[in-house]
DNA sequence: ACAAATGTTGAGTCTGGAGTCAACGTCAAA
DNA sequence: TTTGACGTTGACTCCAGACTCAACATTTGT
């Protein structure tokens, strides 16, 4: 069974094995995130133990992955959002947009997507 | 080719179709948001001339969709939102984080999502 | 022509999401 | 036993997104 976490303790493991403090950790990303809002360690300690009403916004998210080297995808996941490119996408195309319609009511398994990505790889390739 | 048109001018085209005034349609909407904040006829009329900096939010976009029975996928898009449930999806399913990753750096023609479209359905329906 | 209904616009307002600040607690090392 | 790095918390701030308001313009019906 896949460990099911949470944003505040994957990012607290992720900051401790990459061996930063929370005033180091945050610095930085602030810097990647120089021209928008900033970042203030007392944030992060707050995104650790869970202590907010929201989740970090999507540029904070991908910055904090930038900087530890997580998975970006994952984060935000965790986090409930969706890829700031998913809109994009939806937007170009009524195939996308049906697509997704139909997954979302269908419940697949991850069977059922391993499958679909293989379908859609040989596509491509072939 | 598809008629590719703005959320602006889709939303008159559905309220003049429905027979509405701007008045009319805002109070209906801004009924279906009660809790939430307003929706003014005012504001309306800047929707459809495209005088906004942003769009609607999406519940109030939602609104609209099920007032004037348009197709809430395709308003969304136009406004360059995903689903709201789109995030959800991605949050339980690995899979679906992988594929969709997947498909968006490969730019699928609307012919290769159709195809997904059934190979999904066929799966879920043997 | 006049009124009534409808539409448009510029200048605000209001709120909640996203973060900051000051102050305190804790622990380790010198 | 002080000092310095690190972590936590509650109260606050800030601002941009999302909308409202008052006033005016235009169109429609009679």
């Amino acid at each position: 069974m896949k460990s099911s976490t949470t944003f505040g303790v994957k990012i607290r493991e992720l900051r401790i094995r990459a061996k930063l403090s929370q005033r180091d950790l945050a610095e930085r990303v602030a810097k990647r995130l120089k021209d928008r809002r900033g970042f203030d360690f007392t944030y992060l300690s707050k995104i650790e133990n869970e202590r907010l009403e929201h989740y970090p916004s999507a540029p904070a998210i991908l910055a904090l992955a930038a900087e530890l080297g997580g998975d970006s995808d994952e984060l935000l996941a965790l986090a409930s959002k969706a890829p700031p490119d998913v809109g994009k996408m939806l937007q170009e195309s009524q195939g996308a947009r049906m697509f997704f319609r139909s997954a979302m009511s269908s419940n697949l398994s991850e069977d059922e997507w391993k499958r679909l990505l293989e379908q859609m790889k040989k596509k491509k390739t072939e």
